[in-house]
DNA sequence: TTGTAGGCGTTATCAG
DNA sequence: CTGATAACGCCTACAA
């Protein structure tokens, strides 16, 4: 491993030369400059960067910490990490991605290279941890909450408002004359899920339509959670006209199942996800939703924990940025779109 | 920042002591093993990475580098990913994942993690890369290619036959009683692309079936190329009986473009994909593929990167793993299966 | 404009 | 069994 000496005996000056060069410091002359930085291209120097982190105390990587990979969000979080690497770039530092899949242990383990300096800060997309753990481990690191947040911890957050989101979109069930609307909601208790399930009964409550506790369905957040629990609504005597989900995935096993049933969609009942995920674009239907601005919300997670790491102090905890409806033909006849 | 000397002096002992204690060492006496312990929890301290790495000159982080998040390979990644862990945890290391979203500089930026010596090496599932960068790097630091590969890098791989695999397929097609087959493949030439191409051609000369050029269409490796490539073999005068996919994502276009054009699956027409991903069993027609061992694949990479760290010079440089056939409805007539 | 010296937090060597 | 010391590679006062 070649080092600043290396180049600087090469080149005949001192190591704090080399440094300064490769720092671009201003008082170095020009003629020193080119032939050191001559030096550094023969040797194909590299600086040590466990070496400058020792000495500088920051190392301009964020971690970003993910439960898992596989989920049908992923095409989301996709444009979301984008956002995060863009804002990042645009700042001089580098993102990394520490799936956790599902193992809180590993967690913990990816949290020693924040604790140990080796990342100076983490963006929390979600977690495994309780809110205990979240809450320590934001008092003594740079700390950011990206979509998924837990109020509790204290950790600063960005996110759509999922009271609203849910509101707007069961609204819109109400709007196009639906009374009857069940809810498939997940047994995961997740602020983004349990604030879709308050909107929904917001709006109910809204348009004066009594909340029966029996029309929410609490399944897996998937594809086959969506069938299953549609399954169940499709056996009721009084079955709902409508039907919001928590998520696209979730949809998508609805539709498959109503479409199963030889039940037309949507004259015979509406369903709706949420993301604006990929699975709501294919296939037919295609799927009413709620778009998250994702590749915002991933530079504003990014420029958030950088302006923690400079020392602002005075910055907002919570960050809300906007959502969209997006009304497709399950909810609305192609003819009226 | 507390640091082995704080832990010393609150402990009464010198720093090499405590170092000995943070490392297990033997010869250290119970008594002062636990008076340290005590202040190490006390002060809550934790060692700082960048010194050890310093030291050590290795810090146990593994870097997999990854063209991009948002693909329907990502369920099957998650497992390979998952293969990569488990087996990194089991030698002391840890893996964090760099998606370079389609950037080739940014691939180039966190590479510099490697030259800088803060990951001990990488896992190449993909790179945007050409093959000449890869090659030096692959000279220059320990690297693993795992599932894509560019043979003429020289850098170690683990793979499935690709061309095998494909001639398992279309020998299927062929066996079920097609003469005519086409092909979906894409305008991007990666190294499992080409493979397959080539074991399409395997299977037909090996049956005596005369290869047409025209029998092959190259388009995007998405659900919507699928469907623009479906669409030109449906427009054509002596339209194949089967189409090949090399992705479940276009046979996912792939049959509903079919389903879209009345023609029935699979009497009219056959369709097969590959990965077995999540495209390919949700939705009918589930869809016959080709599955890889995606953990094993991540699990023996991660083990051929770590011999080569530990100094291992005879180790192979081509490690081919089994794969296997899932014949399901999209080629054989459901009362067969 | 450049060089010298000290120290960041560890660990390994050597002496006791 | 434990402590002192040097060194890893870099940066930055301070001195020249």
């Amino acid at each position: 491993m070649v080092s600043l000496k290396d180049v600087a005996r090469k080149a005949g000056v001192s190591a704090s030369t080399v440094s300064r060069v490769m720092n671009d410091s201003s008082l170095i002359s020009p003629e020193t400059k080119a032939k050191v930085r001559e030096a550094i291209l023969e040797l194909n120097y590299q600086p040590n960067l466990s070496a400058r982190n020792l000495r500088c105390s920051d190392t301009k990587i964020i971690m970003c910490m993910l439960v898992s990979l596989s989920n049908f969000f992923m095409t989301e979080f996709s444009e979301c990490f984008l956002g995060m690497r863009d804002m990042a770039v645009k700042h001089g530092y580098k993102v990394i991605l520490c799936p956790v899949e599902l193992n809180r242990d590993i967690e913990r383990e990816y949290l020693d290279l924040v604790r140990s300096r080796l990342v100076d800060g983490v963006i929390f997309v979600n977690s495994m941890l309780g809110g205990d753990d979240l809450r320590k481990i934001g008092k003594m690191y740079p700390c950011v909450q990206c979509s998924e947040y837990n109020e509790e911890t204290g950790i600063p957050s960005i996110s759509i408002n999922n009271v609203q989101a849910a509101k707007d979109l069961v609204g819109h069930l109400i709007e196009t004359g639906h009374r009857r609307i069940g809810m498939i909601s997940s047994v995961y208790r997740i602020s983004s899920i349990i604030q879709r399930e308050e909107g929904y009964k917001q709006a109910l409550k809204e348009a004066r339509i009594p909340f029966d506790p029996g029309m929410i369905k609490y399944g897996m957040n998937d594809y086959n959670g969506g069938i299953e629990m549609t399954n169940q609504f499709l056996g009721m005597d009084n079955r709902p006209t409508a039907i919001f989900c928590i998520s696209d995935a979730i949809a998508r096993g609805c539709t498959e199942a109503i479409a199963g049933s030889g039940l037309r969609i949507p004259e015979d009942m509406a369903v709706a996800g949420f993301d604006n995920s990929i699975m709501s674009r294919l296939y037919w239907p295609k799927i009413t939703t709620v778009s998250q601005p994702v590749y915002e919300l991933g530079g504003k997670a990014v420029e958030r924990l950088i302006s923690i790491l400079k020392g602002d102090k005075d910055v907002q905890n919570k960050i809300v940025v906007g959502h969209q409806l997006i009304v497709r033909e399950s909810t609305v006849k192609n003819s009226a779109l």
